[in-house]
DNA sequence: AGTTACCATGAATACGTATTCAGCAGGAGT
DNA sequence: ACTCCTGCTGAATACGTATTCATGGTAACT
C-alpha cells in the first residue's frame, strides 16, 4: 500500500505538504500541489481512511442496527438510511437483530468508533440506552422506543391500535383478534393495547380480543392463525401489529382457503410499499409522511453529529398515523365458508 | 475514551501487558491479567478498533456493494451476507448502487481498507475490475459476472432463459414478451440471449420475442406492460428477467385488469421467497441450493480473506437453475379477455 | 555454585495521517 | 538598512494499539 510518506518523497515535499493537498489546505503554493497530485496520480495512491480515522477521531462511518430483512418495513428504512447516509459522506456499517444477542452486536459497535448510531430494535427496558448515553456517542432510535425516553422517532403506536379497532369496529364485526410480537417492545405493546382499549371502548366489553404474541417468525404466525380459526368464536377481523405479520398471516389463510375479506378483514400497521401491489392491496395504518421512520431517524441523527457534542438536542418525534383503507377489511358475511 | 495506556496505569503495569491481556496472550501472569481485567471493568475500557487496525492491518470489515433492495433478490442475499459475515466476526459496510455512480463508491472502499468485497452490480466490461485485481483485496462478484472473468458466483443465465422458452413454449403460446433490464450487465443479456435462441429453436422462426429494455424501474416496467398488451400480436407469455420485474409487472396487469395465468403467463428468475406467496405463486427459475448466490458468494470471500494471498485460488462458480412452475403460467385461453 | 534456559515484563517503535510549531524567504513599510 | 508581516514549508509529535527487542529474574540442571 502506497503511503503519504511515499508520495512526498516522489514529489519531493514533505510529508506534512502532501497531507496538506489531501485536506485542500489553501496554504500550499501551486507547483506544490501540481507536483503532489502528479505524484498521487502516478502512484496510484488511496488515503488510508482507518489513519485518518485514527487521528481525526471521525470515522465518518455510522451503525444501522435494524430488524430483520424479512419485515420489509425495514428493507425501506435499510435502503434509506444507507441511501441518505451516503449522500451526507458517511458509510453505515449494518446489523441485523438476531433472536435478542444484541449485546454483542453492541460491544462491537461501540467499539468501532462510530460517529453515529441508529437502531431499531430496543426494548422498552432495553440496557442499551444507558450504554449509548454514557458512550457520549450521538444516537437515534426508530420505530421502537424506550422506556426512559432518550433519542427516538416513531409513530403513534396506541393511537395506530385504536384506529384500527374503530375501523374493524364500524364494519360490524364482533370477534377480534390480535397478531404481534414481543411485549416488551413499544411498538407491539402500544398498538396492542390502543387496539384492545380500542375494541373496548366501543363494544363496551371486554375480552374481545384475541391474542397471538409470537415471535413474528413464519411458523409462529401460521401456528397464530391455526389457532386462531380453530376457535368456536373464531374472529372475523384481525388485526396484524405489522405488514410484514399481516402479510405472512394472509399466505397462511389463503392456503386455508379463506377469502380475504369475504371470510375474514386484516388489517396491518407500517403501510408498506408492497402493501400496495394489487395482489395485496392491504388495508394498513401509518404514518402521513413521504419520509419513512429511518429517513427521519438518520436525518436527525447526522445533523446531531455535525452539531457537535455541546450542541446536541434531543430528538423525540412521534408522528400522527392515518388509515389506508383499501381491499382487505370489508362487512361481515355470515355463513360464507 | 479511555486508552489501554490509562488502564495500564490503574492496573500498575505497562501498556505492553494491557495489549497482551487484550489478545489472550498467554504470557501474562495470572495476577497481572487479574489486575489489568480490573481495571478495564472499573474503567468501563473499550479497545479502539481504528488503532487496532491501523496496526494489524485488518479491519475485520468487508464491503457490500449491492443491487437496490426494491429487488427481493437482493433482500434475501444482503441479509445472508451480513448475517453471515457477523458469525464469522466481520461487519460489513453496505453500499446501494445507484443509477451508475458507482465509480464514487468504489473509490470510498478502496480507501476504507477493507479486508474483502463482495459485488453485484457488476457491468460486463465494468473497470472495477481492474482496479480490484490491482488492489490486491479479495473480492467477489455475486449475481452478476464479469467478461474477463474473475472471482464470481452467479447461475447458468443462458440456460434460464432456455428453460422459460422451452417451459412457456409447450404450454402452447406463440407470441412472447422479454421484460430485463440493461444488456451491458451479463444477467440480462445472458438470460435474453438464453430466451430469444430458445424460443427460436423451439418455433423455428426468428422475432417472436417483443424486447423491452428497461432501466428496471416501477414506471419503466409499467410502461413496457402498456407497450407490449397495446400491440396487434400481443404477448400471451411474457419472460421476466428477475422475479422484482415479474412482481412489478403483476401489478400492472392486475390493474389493468389481466387475469393471471388465463390472459397472460409469466415467469421470473431467481425463484425468491416472496415468490412463494399464495398472492403471487409466482412461476420461476433459480438455482437449486438451499444457499443464495450472496450467501455462497461471502462464505468464499471470508474463505479467501483467510486463507492468506498466496493461497488464494480463483472463485468461479455457475449453478445451474431448475424451474419451479407453480401459478403464474398456463396454457393459452384465448378469447378470454 | 555456576551455567543454561525460559518466562514475564517494559521500553521503544511502527502503523499512516493531521496538525502544531518554528523557521525561512521575500515583500512591504519605515 | 531595519523591522514587521505574510505565506509556505518541513520537522516533530500525537492518535491508540501490537509487536519486537532487551532485560531482569527465576527455575532447572550440571
Amino acid at each position: 500500500m502506497i503511503s503519504s510518506k511515499e508520495v512526498a518523497k516522489e514529489a519531493g515535499v514533505s510529508q506534512s505538504t502532501v497531507s496538506r493537498v489531501l485536506n485542500n489546505s489553501d496554504k500550499v503554493s501551486k507547483e506544490n500541489v501540481a507536483k503532489v497530485t502528479e505524484a498521487m496520480r502516478k502512484l496510484n495512491y488511496r488515503p488510508n481512511a482507518i489513519a485518518r480515522s485514527l487521528v481525526s477521531k471521525r470515522s465518518k462511518t455510522i451503525a444501522l442496527i435494524s430488524g430483520p430483512l424479512h419485515n420489509p418495513f425495514f428493507v425501506e428504512t435499510t435502503s434509506s438510511i444507507v441511501n441518505y447516509a451516503k449522500e451526507r459522506g458517511y458509510n453505515t456499517n449494518v446489523f441485523f437483530e438476531n433472536n435478542g444477542d444484541n449485546m454483542t452486536v453492541y460491544e462491537t459497535v461501540l467499539s468501532m468508533q462510530v460517529d453515529g448510531i441508529i437502531l431499531s430494535s430496543v426494548f422498552m427496558d432495553d440496557p442499551i440506552l444507558k450504554e449509548l448515553q454514557a458512550s457520549q456517542i450521538p444516537y437515534v432510535m426508530f420505530n421502537r422506543k424506550h422506556n426512559e425516553g432518550g433519542n427516538f422517532v416513531e409513530i403513534n403506536n396506541y393511537e395506530a391500535g385504536k384506529m384500527a379497532a374503530n375501523h374493524l369496529y364500524q364494519l360490524g364485526h364482533e370477534n377480534f383478534g390480535f397478531i404481534g410480537g414481543p411485549m416488551y417492545t413499544s411498538t407491539f405493546y402500544g398498538r396492542y393495547l390502543g387496539f384492545t382499549e380500542g375494541i373496548a371502548e366501543q363494544t363496551m366489553e371486554t375480552g374481545k380480543v384475541f391474542l397471538n404474541e409470537t415471535d413474528t417468525s413464519e411458523e409462529a404466525i401460521a401456528d397464530a392463525i391455526f389457532k386462531m380459526m380453530g376457535r368456536k368464536n373464531r374472529p372475523t377481523a384481525v388485526f396484524a401489529a405489522t405488514d410484514a405479520i399481516a402479510i405472512t398471516a394472509m399466505d397462511t389463510l389463503l392456503e386455508l382457503g379463506y377469502r380475504i375479506p369475504q371470510d375474514i378483514s386484516i388489517c396491518g400497521v407500517d403501510n408498506v410499499r408492497m402493501a400496495r401491489h394489487h395482489a395485496f392491496e392491504l388495508t394498513t395504518i401509518g404514518a402521513q409522511s413521504n419520509k419513512n421512520l429511518g429517513r427521519l431517524g438518520i436525518e436527525h441523527l447526522i445533523n446531531s453529529i455535525e452539531a457537535g457534542k455541546e450542541n446536541m438536542s434531543p430528538i423525540q418525534v412521534t408522528l400522527e398515523p392515518a388509515l389506508y383503507q383499501r381491499k382487505t377489511t370489508g362487512p361481515i358475511k355470515p355463513g360464507s365458508v
